[in-house]
DNA sequence: ACGGGTCTGTCGAGTTCTCGACACATGTTG
DNA sequence: CAACATGTGTCGAGAACTCGACAGACCCGT
Protein backbone atom coordinates (compact mmCIF):
# COMPACT_ATOMS: atom_id res chain seq x y z
CA UNK A 1 0.00 0.00 0.00
CA UNK A 2 0.65 3.48 0.14
CA UNK A 3 3.88 3.65 2.03
CA UNK A 4 4.46 7.35 3.20
CA UNK A 5 8.29 8.24 3.72
CA UNK A 6 9.33 9.60 7.14
CA UNK A 7 7.53 13.05 7.96
CA UNK A 8 10.62 15.38 7.56
CA UNK A 9 8.73 18.37 5.68
CA UNK A 10 8.26 18.43 1.77
CA UNK A 11 9.81 21.43 0.71
CA UNK A 12 9.96 20.71 -3.42
CA UNK A 13 8.73 18.89 -5.52
CA UNK A 14 9.08 17.81 -9.24
CA UNK A 15 5.75 18.58 -10.42
CA UNK A 16 4.58 20.76 -12.87
CA UNK A 17 1.50 21.75 -11.67
CA UNK A 18 3.12 22.54 -8.01
CA UNK A 19 6.15 24.77 -9.89
CA UNK A 20 4.13 26.82 -11.57
CA UNK A 21 2.78 28.55 -7.47
CA UNK A 22 4.40 31.01 -6.14
CA UNK A 23 6.82 30.76 -3.35
CA UNK A 24 3.95 31.40 -0.44
CA UNK A 25 1.68 29.13 -2.19
CA UNK A 26 3.56 26.62 -2.62
CA UNK A 27 4.96 26.35 1.19
CA UNK A 28 0.97 26.46 1.96
CA UNK A 29 -0.14 23.82 -0.02
CA UNK A 30 3.07 21.81 0.88
CA UNK A 31 2.19 22.40 4.88
CA UNK A 32 0.72 19.33 5.86
CA UNK A 33 1.70 17.05 2.46
CA UNK A 34 3.52 14.26 2.54
CA UNK A 35 5.05 12.07 0.01
CA UNK A 36 3.99 8.35 -0.77
CA UNK A 37 5.19 5.52 -2.31
CA UNK A 38 2.44 4.05 -5.26
CA UNK A 39 3.31 0.50 -6.63
CA UNK A 40 1.73 -1.18 -9.87
CA UNK A 41 -1.81 -1.74 -9.92
CA UNK A 42 -2.66 -0.11 -6.66
CA UNK A 43 -6.27 1.30 -6.83
CA UNK A 44 -5.61 5.00 -5.18
CA UNK A 45 -9.04 5.77 -5.57
CA UNK A 46 -11.99 3.72 -6.51
CA UNK A 47 -15.72 5.16 -8.31
CA UNK A 48 -17.15 6.67 -6.04
CA UNK A 49 -15.38 7.17 -3.48
CA UNK A 50 -14.43 10.41 -0.85
CA UNK A 51 -11.43 12.00 -2.31
CA UNK A 52 -9.40 12.58 1.01
CA UNK A 53 -6.33 13.95 -0.56
CA UNK A 54 -4.50 15.42 -3.63
CA UNK A 55 -1.75 13.70 -5.51
CA UNK A 56 0.82 15.32 -7.13
CA UNK A 57 2.98 12.49 -9.00
CA UNK A 58 6.83 13.13 -9.20
CA UNK A 59 8.04 9.77 -10.49
CA UNK A 60 4.71 7.67 -10.57
CA UNK A 61 2.12 7.75 -13.42
CA UNK A 62 -1.38 7.41 -12.06
CA UNK A 63 -4.12 6.45 -14.78
CA UNK A 64 -7.89 6.32 -14.80
CA UNK A 65 -9.40 3.16 -15.49
CA UNK A 66 -12.50 1.91 -16.46
CA UNK A 67 -13.34 -1.48 -15.21
CA UNK A 68 -15.97 -3.51 -17.23
CA UNK A 69 -18.23 -6.82 -15.60
CA UNK A 70 -16.80 -8.76 -18.85
CA UNK A 71 -13.72 -8.66 -17.10
CA UNK A 72 -11.90 -6.18 -19.75
CA UNK A 73 -10.01 -2.52 -18.15
CA UNK A 74 -9.33 0.37 -20.18
CA UNK A 75 -7.65 3.37 -19.65
CA UNK A 76 -9.10 6.78 -19.71
CA UNK A 77 -6.47 9.39 -19.67
CA UNK A 78 -3.01 8.86 -17.21
CA UNK A 79 -1.31 11.76 -15.38
CA UNK A 80 2.21 12.06 -13.99
CA UNK A 81 4.37 14.46 -12.91
CA UNK A 82 2.58 16.97 -15.87
CA UNK A 83 -0.75 16.94 -13.21
CA UNK A 84 -2.54 16.36 -10.43
CA UNK A 85 -5.23 13.72 -9.32
CA UNK A 86 -8.38 13.59 -9.13
CA UNK A 87 -9.48 15.43 -11.47
CA UNK A 88 -12.75 16.00 -9.64
CA UNK A 89 -10.74 17.88 -6.98
CA UNK A 90 -9.28 20.46 -9.13
CA UNK A 91 -13.70 21.27 -10.28
CA UNK A 92 -14.83 21.35 -6.89
CA UNK A 93 -16.23 17.73 -6.79
CA UNK A 94 -15.45 15.73 -3.75
CA UNK A 95 -16.25 12.55 -4.39
CA UNK A 96 -14.63 10.36 -7.30
CA UNK A 97 -16.18 9.37 -10.22
CA UNK A 98 -13.78 6.83 -11.79
CA UNK A 99 -11.34 4.39 -10.73
CA UNK A 100 -8.00 5.83 -10.53
CA UNK A 101 -4.54 3.10 -10.61
CA UNK A 102 -1.05 2.98 -10.16
CA UNK A 103 0.13 2.53 -13.38
CA UNK A 104 4.22 2.90 -13.24
CA UNK A 105 5.40 2.63 -9.76
CA UNK A 106 6.95 5.68 -8.10
CA UNK A 107 6.62 8.72 -5.65
CA UNK A 108 4.00 11.42 -5.26
CA UNK A 109 2.69 14.31 -3.46
CA UNK A 110 -0.41 13.66 -1.47
CA UNK A 111 -2.03 17.22 -0.02
CA UNK A 112 -5.15 16.88 2.22
CA UNK A 113 -7.95 18.39 -0.61
CA UNK A 114 -8.98 20.71 2.29
CA UNK A 115 -5.80 21.87 2.28
CA UNK A 116 -6.19 22.61 -1.56
CA UNK A 117 -9.53 23.93 -1.37
CA UNK A 118 -8.32 26.26 1.15
CA UNK A 119 -5.90 27.64 -0.53
CA UNK A 120 -8.06 27.85 -3.49
CA UNK A 121 -10.37 29.71 -1.67
CA UNK A 122 -7.67 32.28 -0.69
CA UNK A 123 -5.47 32.47 -3.90
CA UNK A 124 -6.84 33.67 -7.24
CA UNK A 125 -3.70 32.27 -8.78
CA UNK A 126 -4.28 28.64 -7.40
CA UNK A 127 -7.48 28.93 -8.50
CA UNK A 128 -6.34 29.57 -11.93
CA UNK A 129 -4.03 27.05 -12.15
CA UNK A 130 -6.91 24.27 -11.07
CA UNK A 131 -8.82 25.59 -13.65
CA UNK A 132 -6.71 25.49 -16.31
CA UNK A 133 -5.56 22.44 -15.68
CA UNK A 134 -9.21 20.69 -15.51
CA UNK A 135 -9.72 22.93 -19.63
CA UNK A 136 -6.50 20.87 -20.43
CA UNK A 137 -7.39 17.96 -18.59
CA UNK A 138 -10.78 17.94 -20.55
CA UNK A 139 -9.09 18.56 -24.10
CA UNK A 140 -6.80 15.90 -23.41
CA UNK A 141 -10.05 13.03 -22.86
CA UNK A 142 -11.91 14.51 -25.70
CA UNK A 143 -8.88 13.69 -28.05
CA UNK A 144 -8.43 10.42 -26.37
CA UNK A 145 -12.11 9.31 -26.80
CA UNK A 146 -12.52 10.16 -30.53
CA UNK A 147 -9.18 8.85 -31.24
CA UNK A 148 -9.95 5.72 -29.48
CA UNK A 149 -12.79 5.45 -31.91
CA UNK A 150 -10.94 6.87 -34.70
CA UNK A 151 -7.49 5.29 -35.09
CA UNK A 152 -5.79 1.69 -35.49
CA UNK A 153 -4.33 0.07 -32.49
CA UNK A 154 -0.48 0.77 -33.91
CA UNK A 155 -1.16 4.64 -34.00
CA UNK A 156 -3.12 4.51 -30.89
CA UNK A 157 -0.07 2.44 -28.97
CA UNK A 158 2.61 5.35 -30.55
CA UNK A 159 0.50 7.66 -29.18
CA UNK A 160 0.13 6.10 -25.81
CA UNK A 161 3.70 5.82 -25.24
CA UNK A 162 3.82 9.84 -25.99
CA UNK A 163 1.43 10.72 -23.47
CA UNK A 164 2.81 8.43 -21.23
CA UNK A 165 6.82 9.73 -22.29
CA UNK A 166 4.99 13.52 -20.88
CA UNK A 167 4.30 11.68 -17.51
CA UNK A 168 7.90 10.60 -16.50
CA UNK A 169 10.99 12.36 -15.83
CA UNK A 170 13.29 10.28 -18.27
CA UNK A 171 13.04 8.38 -21.26
CA UNK A 172 12.45 5.23 -19.53
CA UNK A 173 9.15 3.82 -19.05
CA UNK A 174 8.21 1.20 -16.23
CA UNK A 175 5.50 -0.83 -18.16
CA UNK A 176 4.84 -4.21 -19.13
CA UNK A 177 3.40 -4.82 -22.57
CA UNK A 178 0.24 -7.29 -20.55
CA UNK A 179 -0.47 -3.20 -18.77
CA UNK A 180 -0.04 -1.97 -22.39
CA UNK A 181 -2.38 -4.00 -23.92
CA UNK A 182 -4.95 -3.37 -21.18
CA UNK A 183 -4.73 -0.19 -21.40
CA UNK A 184 -5.39 0.34 -24.94
CA UNK A 185 -8.26 -2.46 -24.91
CA UNK A 186 -6.30 -5.18 -27.06
CA UNK A 187 -4.99 -8.45 -27.11
CA UNK A 188 -1.35 -8.63 -25.65
CA UNK A 189 -0.59 -10.20 -28.59
CA UNK A 190 -1.08 -7.66 -31.15
CA UNK A 191 1.01 -5.01 -28.76
CA UNK A 192 3.76 -7.25 -28.44
CA UNK A 193 4.59 -7.30 -32.44
CA UNK A 194 3.96 -3.60 -32.56
CA UNK A 195 6.42 -3.48 -29.93
CA UNK A 196 8.51 -5.57 -32.11
CA UNK A 197 7.97 -2.95 -35.04
CA UNK A 198 8.87 -0.10 -33.03
CA UNK A 199 11.85 -1.43 -31.75
CA UNK A 200 12.75 -2.97 -35.39
CA UNK A 201 12.27 0.62 -36.54
CA UNK A 202 14.64 2.16 -33.62
CA UNK A 203 12.11 4.14 -32.16
CA UNK A 204 11.95 2.30 -28.92
CA UNK A 205 14.38 -0.01 -26.32
CA UNK A 206 12.78 -2.98 -24.49
CA UNK A 207 13.87 -4.38 -21.65
CA UNK A 208 11.72 -6.77 -19.50
CA UNK A 209 9.17 -4.44 -17.75
CA UNK A 210 10.68 -1.30 -19.22
CA UNK A 211 10.05 0.47 -22.75
CA UNK A 212 12.84 3.40 -23.64
CA UNK A 213 12.29 6.25 -26.11
CA UNK A 214 14.68 6.15 -28.33
CA UNK A 215 13.44 8.58 -31.33
CA UNK A 216 10.84 10.62 -30.16
CA UNK A 217 9.81 12.51 -33.43
CA UNK A 218 9.74 9.50 -35.22
CA UNK A 219 7.47 7.76 -32.78
CA UNK A 220 5.15 11.22 -33.44
CA UNK A 221 5.19 10.22 -36.88
CA UNK A 222 4.16 6.76 -36.36
CA UNK A 223 1.15 8.14 -34.13
CA UNK A 224 -2.24 10.03 -34.98
CA UNK A 225 -1.54 13.44 -34.32
CA UNK A 226 -3.91 13.37 -31.61
CA UNK A 227 -0.88 13.95 -28.99
CA UNK A 228 0.64 16.88 -30.81
CA UNK A 229 -2.87 18.61 -29.95
CA UNK A 230 -2.79 19.01 -26.38
CA UNK A 231 0.69 18.55 -25.20
CA UNK A 232 2.07 22.02 -25.34
CA UNK A 233 4.81 20.62 -23.17
CA UNK A 234 7.58 20.36 -25.78
CA UNK A 235 10.06 17.42 -24.38
CA UNK A 236 12.85 17.62 -26.17
CA UNK A 237 15.15 15.20 -25.88
CA UNK B 1 -25.87 29.03 -41.20
CA UNK B 2 -27.48 30.01 -38.08
CA UNK B 3 -30.86 31.82 -38.34
CA UNK B 4 -31.59 33.59 -35.99
CA UNK B 5 -35.72 33.82 -34.89
CA UNK B 6 -37.11 37.34 -35.00
CA UNK B 7 -36.15 38.71 -31.67
CA UNK B 8 -39.16 38.09 -29.72
CA UNK B 9 -37.94 37.99 -25.91
CA UNK B 10 -36.96 33.82 -24.97
CA UNK B 11 -38.55 33.76 -21.82
CA UNK B 12 -38.63 30.11 -21.10
CA UNK B 13 -36.72 27.78 -23.20
CA UNK B 14 -36.28 23.65 -22.93
CA UNK B 15 -33.70 23.36 -21.51
CA UNK B 16 -32.35 21.14 -18.65
CA UNK B 17 -29.23 23.35 -17.71
CA UNK B 18 -31.37 26.53 -18.20
CA UNK B 19 -34.28 25.39 -16.26
CA UNK B 20 -32.73 24.53 -13.06
CA UNK B 21 -32.02 28.41 -12.60
CA UNK B 22 -34.06 30.20 -10.22
CA UNK B 23 -36.09 32.78 -11.85
CA UNK B 24 -34.26 35.45 -11.66
CA UNK B 25 -31.45 34.01 -12.69
CA UNK B 26 -33.21 32.50 -15.97
CA UNK B 27 -34.80 35.94 -16.56
CA UNK B 28 -31.09 37.41 -16.67
CA UNK B 29 -29.24 35.05 -18.81
CA UNK B 30 -32.43 34.85 -21.15
CA UNK B 31 -32.04 38.80 -21.52
CA UNK B 32 -29.43 39.18 -25.00
CA UNK B 33 -30.40 35.49 -25.89
CA UNK B 34 -31.61 34.77 -29.30
CA UNK B 35 -32.79 31.48 -30.56
CA UNK B 36 -30.68 30.02 -33.98
CA UNK B 37 -32.06 27.09 -36.28
CA UNK B 38 -29.50 24.56 -37.15
CA UNK B 39 -28.77 22.34 -39.45
CA UNK B 40 -26.55 19.08 -39.85
CA UNK B 41 -22.88 19.27 -40.33
CA UNK B 42 -23.10 22.84 -39.47
CA UNK B 43 -19.75 23.92 -37.58
CA UNK B 44 -20.68 25.76 -34.65
CA UNK B 45 -17.53 26.41 -33.57
CA UNK B 46 -14.39 25.11 -34.95
CA UNK B 47 -10.80 24.03 -33.13
CA UNK B 48 -9.12 27.61 -31.32
CA UNK B 49 -11.87 29.77 -32.06
CA UNK B 50 -12.94 32.38 -29.95
CA UNK B 51 -16.24 31.58 -27.38
CA UNK B 52 -18.41 34.06 -28.20
CA UNK B 53 -21.92 32.55 -27.20
CA UNK B 54 -23.12 29.81 -25.04
CA UNK B 55 -25.36 27.95 -26.36
CA UNK B 56 -28.74 25.68 -24.75
CA UNK B 57 -29.75 23.24 -27.59
CA UNK B 58 -33.10 22.23 -27.32
CA UNK B 59 -34.37 19.98 -29.78
CA UNK B 60 -30.98 20.36 -31.62
CA UNK B 61 -28.42 18.40 -30.98
CA UNK B 62 -24.41 19.15 -31.16
CA UNK B 63 -21.69 17.36 -31.00
CA UNK B 64 -17.60 17.82 -30.41
CA UNK B 65 -15.57 16.11 -33.18
CA UNK B 66 -12.00 15.16 -34.25
CA UNK B 67 -11.03 15.65 -37.68
CA UNK B 68 -7.97 13.94 -38.54
CA UNK B 69 -5.73 14.85 -41.75
CA UNK B 70 -6.73 11.35 -43.35
CA UNK B 71 -10.36 13.15 -43.67
CA UNK B 72 -11.37 10.36 -40.89
CA UNK B 73 -13.26 11.86 -38.22
CA UNK B 74 -15.13 10.52 -34.99
CA UNK B 75 -17.15 11.94 -32.29
CA UNK B 76 -16.31 12.65 -28.57
CA UNK B 77 -19.39 13.39 -26.91
CA UNK B 78 -22.76 14.90 -27.72
CA UNK B 79 -24.55 17.39 -25.96
CA UNK B 80 -28.42 18.03 -26.23
CA UNK B 81 -31.21 19.48 -24.31
CA UNK B 82 -29.23 18.26 -21.00
CA UNK B 83 -26.47 20.06 -21.30
CA UNK B 84 -24.86 23.41 -23.32
CA UNK B 85 -21.51 24.56 -25.01
CA UNK B 86 -18.91 25.07 -25.05
CA UNK B 87 -18.05 23.59 -22.23
CA UNK B 88 -14.75 25.57 -22.40
CA UNK B 89 -17.11 28.30 -21.35
CA UNK B 90 -18.27 26.39 -18.08
CA UNK B 91 -14.86 26.56 -17.84
CA UNK B 92 -13.91 29.65 -17.45
CA UNK B 93 -12.67 29.36 -20.83
CA UNK B 94 -12.90 31.92 -23.75
CA UNK B 95 -11.80 29.48 -26.61
CA UNK B 96 -12.58 26.45 -28.16
CA UNK B 97 -10.41 23.21 -27.83
CA UNK B 98 -12.55 21.07 -30.05
CA UNK B 99 -14.51 21.36 -33.18
CA UNK B 100 -18.82 21.55 -32.65
CA UNK B 101 -20.94 20.51 -35.22
CA UNK B 102 -24.50 20.12 -35.48
CA UNK B 103 -25.25 16.38 -35.50
CA UNK B 104 -29.33 16.56 -35.16
CA UNK B 105 -30.90 19.80 -36.78
CA UNK B 106 -33.32 21.87 -34.17
CA UNK B 107 -33.36 24.73 -32.25
CA UNK B 108 -31.01 25.79 -29.42
CA UNK B 109 -31.01 29.14 -27.39
CA UNK B 110 -27.74 31.37 -27.62
CA UNK B 111 -26.81 33.71 -25.06
CA UNK B 112 -23.55 35.69 -25.42
CA UNK B 113 -20.61 34.54 -22.99
CA UNK B 114 -20.09 38.05 -21.27
CA UNK B 115 -23.37 37.83 -20.12
CA UNK B 116 -23.01 34.21 -19.20
CA UNK B 117 -19.72 34.80 -16.99
CA UNK B 118 -21.33 38.04 -15.56
CA UNK B 119 -24.29 36.26 -14.25
CA UNK B 120 -22.18 33.40 -13.24
CA UNK B 121 -20.01 35.92 -11.24
CA UNK B 122 -22.99 37.05 -9.38
CA UNK B 123 -24.87 34.16 -8.74
CA UNK B 124 -23.62 31.17 -6.38
CA UNK B 125 -26.43 29.10 -7.92
CA UNK B 126 -25.19 29.49 -11.06
CA UNK B 127 -21.67 28.96 -10.70
CA UNK B 128 -22.33 25.71 -8.95
CA UNK B 129 -24.54 24.83 -11.87
CA UNK B 130 -21.71 25.28 -14.10
CA UNK B 131 -19.17 23.56 -12.04
CA UNK B 132 -21.72 20.17 -11.91
CA UNK B 133 -22.22 20.44 -15.47
CA UNK B 134 -18.73 20.47 -16.01
CA UNK B 135 -18.11 17.38 -13.81
CA UNK B 136 -20.47 15.47 -15.25
CA UNK B 137 -19.55 16.34 -18.71
CA UNK B 138 -16.26 15.06 -17.70
CA UNK B 139 -17.00 11.81 -16.20
CA UNK B 140 -19.20 11.19 -19.84
CA UNK B 141 -16.17 11.88 -21.80
CA UNK B 142 -13.94 10.26 -19.80
CA UNK B 143 -16.40 6.59 -20.05
CA UNK B 144 -16.40 7.19 -23.84
CA UNK B 145 -12.87 7.09 -24.11
CA UNK B 146 -12.08 4.22 -22.14
CA UNK B 147 -15.83 2.66 -23.97
CA UNK B 148 -14.55 2.96 -27.61
CA UNK B 149 -11.22 1.18 -26.46
CA UNK B 150 -12.56 -1.43 -24.72
CA UNK B 151 -15.82 -2.50 -26.12
CA UNK B 152 -17.22 -3.59 -29.94
CA UNK B 153 -18.75 -1.49 -32.33
CA UNK B 154 -22.41 -2.86 -31.74
CA UNK B 155 -22.20 -2.33 -27.89
CA UNK B 156 -20.84 1.18 -28.41
CA UNK B 157 -23.58 1.59 -31.39
CA UNK B 158 -26.11 0.82 -28.55
CA UNK B 159 -24.64 3.17 -26.16
CA UNK B 160 -24.39 6.18 -28.48
CA UNK B 161 -28.14 5.86 -29.54
CA UNK B 162 -28.62 5.81 -25.80
CA UNK B 163 -26.66 8.99 -25.34
CA UNK B 164 -28.49 10.22 -27.88
CA UNK B 165 -31.81 9.91 -26.73
CA UNK B 166 -30.77 11.51 -23.82
CA UNK B 167 -30.10 14.77 -25.90
CA UNK B 168 -33.41 14.53 -27.81
CA UNK B 169 -37.02 15.54 -26.86
CA UNK B 170 -38.72 12.33 -28.09
CA UNK B 171 -37.91 9.04 -28.99
CA UNK B 172 -37.38 9.86 -32.82
CA UNK B 173 -33.32 11.08 -33.69
CA UNK B 174 -33.09 12.65 -36.59
CA UNK B 175 -29.94 11.04 -38.07
CA UNK B 176 -28.26 9.26 -41.39
CA UNK B 177 -26.55 5.67 -41.04
CA UNK B 178 -23.83 7.33 -42.68
CA UNK B 179 -23.17 9.94 -39.71
CA UNK B 180 -23.69 7.26 -37.28
CA UNK B 181 -21.28 5.02 -38.73
CA UNK B 182 -18.41 8.13 -38.93
CA UNK B 183 -19.12 9.47 -35.36
CA UNK B 184 -18.68 5.51 -34.15
CA UNK B 185 -15.63 5.63 -36.35
CA UNK B 186 -17.15 2.64 -38.27
CA UNK B 187 -17.77 1.50 -42.20
CA UNK B 188 -21.34 2.74 -42.84
CA UNK B 189 -21.91 -1.24 -43.78
CA UNK B 190 -21.09 -2.35 -40.39
CA UNK B 191 -23.79 0.42 -38.88
CA UNK B 192 -25.81 -1.11 -41.44
CA UNK B 193 -25.47 -4.24 -39.93
CA UNK B 194 -26.16 -3.24 -36.69
CA UNK B 195 -29.70 -1.05 -37.55
CA UNK B 196 -30.95 -3.89 -38.77
CA UNK B 197 -30.15 -6.28 -36.07
CA UNK B 198 -31.72 -4.03 -33.61
CA UNK B 199 -34.22 -3.49 -36.15
CA UNK B 200 -35.34 -7.31 -36.05
CA UNK B 201 -34.60 -7.39 -32.75
CA UNK B 202 -37.88 -4.56 -31.80
CA UNK B 203 -34.87 -1.86 -30.38
CA UNK B 204 -35.98 0.71 -32.78
CA UNK B 205 -37.41 1.51 -35.79
CA UNK B 206 -36.23 3.15 -39.27
CA UNK B 207 -37.07 5.14 -41.69
CA UNK B 208 -35.17 6.98 -44.15
CA UNK B 209 -32.84 9.45 -42.07
CA UNK B 210 -34.54 8.95 -38.59
CA UNK B 211 -33.79 6.15 -35.89
CA UNK B 212 -36.64 5.67 -33.56
CA UNK B 213 -36.26 3.93 -30.11
CA UNK B 214 -39.00 1.61 -29.32
CA UNK B 215 -37.22 -0.54 -26.09
CA UNK B 216 -34.82 1.80 -24.36
CA UNK B 217 -34.41 -1.24 -21.55
CA UNK B 218 -33.96 -3.75 -24.58
CA UNK B 219 -31.29 -1.34 -26.48
CA UNK B 220 -29.55 -0.18 -22.40
CA UNK B 221 -29.24 -4.30 -22.28
CA UNK B 222 -27.59 -4.59 -25.68
CA UNK B 223 -25.08 -2.07 -25.05
CA UNK B 224 -21.88 -2.17 -22.87
CA UNK B 225 -23.28 -0.76 -19.21
CA UNK B 226 -21.19 2.81 -20.12
CA UNK B 227 -24.26 4.40 -20.38
CA UNK B 228 -25.81 3.86 -17.25
CA UNK B 229 -22.94 5.02 -15.46
CA UNK B 230 -23.06 8.95 -16.25
CA UNK B 231 -27.05 9.32 -16.74
CA UNK B 232 -28.61 9.96 -13.93
CA UNK B 233 -31.26 10.94 -15.67
CA UNK B 234 -34.10 8.42 -16.02
CA UNK B 235 -35.92 9.24 -19.16
CA UNK B 236 -38.93 6.89 -18.46
CA UNK B 237 -40.75 6.58 -21.67
C1' DA C 1 23.36 -21.70 -8.56
C1' DC C 2 18.80 -22.89 -8.61
C1' DG C 3 13.85 -22.60 -8.74
C1' DG C 4 9.69 -20.00 -9.38
C1' DG C 5 7.13 -16.35 -10.98
C1' DT C 6 6.43 -13.19 -14.43
C1' DC C 7 7.13 -11.11 -18.86
C1' DT C 8 7.64 -11.73 -23.76
C1' DG C 9 7.62 -14.02 -28.56
C1' DT C 10 5.02 -16.80 -31.50
C1' DC C 11 1.56 -19.43 -33.85
C1' DG C 12 -2.86 -20.60 -36.17
C1' DA C 13 -7.70 -20.71 -36.45
C1' DG C 14 -11.46 -17.84 -36.15
C1' DT C 15 -14.00 -13.44 -35.80
C1' DT C 16 -14.80 -8.69 -36.61
C1' DC C 17 -14.50 -5.02 -39.35
C1' DT C 18 -12.89 -2.59 -43.73
C1' DC C 19 -13.29 -1.04 -48.34
C1' DG C 20 -15.19 -0.38 -52.68
C1' DA C 21 -18.85 -1.23 -55.39
C1' DC C 22 -23.47 -1.60 -57.03
C1' DA C 23 -28.50 -1.83 -56.88
C1' DC C 24 -32.42 -0.32 -54.87
C1' DA C 25 -35.47 2.59 -51.95
C1' DT C 26 -37.15 6.89 -50.46
C1' DG C 27 -38.08 11.64 -50.06
C1' DT C 28 -37.82 16.10 -52.41
C1' DT C 29 -38.00 19.40 -56.21
C1' DG C 30 -39.38 21.39 -60.35
C1' DC D 1 -45.40 13.09 -62.50
C1' DA D 2 -40.66 12.77 -63.56
C1' DA D 3 -36.03 13.50 -62.28
C1' DC D 4 -32.77 13.82 -58.95
C1' DA D 5 -30.19 13.56 -54.84
C1' DT D 6 -29.44 11.11 -51.00
C1' DG D 7 -29.91 7.30 -47.83
C1' DT D 8 -29.88 2.22 -47.27
C1' DG D 9 -29.09 -2.99 -48.18
C1' DT D 10 -25.83 -6.14 -49.73
C1' DC D 11 -21.85 -8.60 -51.30
C1' DG D 12 -17.08 -10.50 -51.30
C1' DA D 13 -12.23 -10.22 -50.77
C1' DG D 14 -9.00 -8.91 -47.61
C1' DA D 15 -7.04 -6.73 -43.51
C1' DA D 16 -6.95 -6.17 -38.53
C1' DC D 17 -7.43 -8.04 -34.40
C1' DT D 18 -8.84 -11.90 -31.00
C1' DC D 19 -8.15 -15.86 -28.24
C1' DG D 20 -5.94 -19.61 -26.21
C1' DA D 21 -1.93 -21.85 -25.86
C1' DC D 22 2.85 -22.89 -25.36
C1' DA D 23 7.82 -22.11 -25.06
C1' DG D 24 11.52 -19.43 -23.96
C1' DA D 25 13.66 -15.53 -21.51
C1' DC D 26 14.48 -12.76 -17.77
C1' DC D 27 14.65 -11.35 -12.90
C1' DC D 28 13.88 -12.29 -8.26
C1' DG D 29 14.50 -14.59 -4.06
C1' DT D 30 16.67 -18.10 -1.31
Amino acid sequence: MAKAHDNAAVTAIDNDIVSTLSPSDMKTLLKDARTVDLTPGQVVLDVDAPVKEALFPETAVLAYVGCYSDGGCAEMISVGRNGVTPIDAMMKGDTAAHRCEVQVPGTATAVPVEAFQALREKSEAVAEVADDYARDFVDHVMQVAACNAAHQVEERAARWLLDLHDCVPGDDIRITQERMAEMLGVNRSTVSGIVQDFRERGLIATTRGVITLLDRPALEAASCDCHRHDSKSDKTA
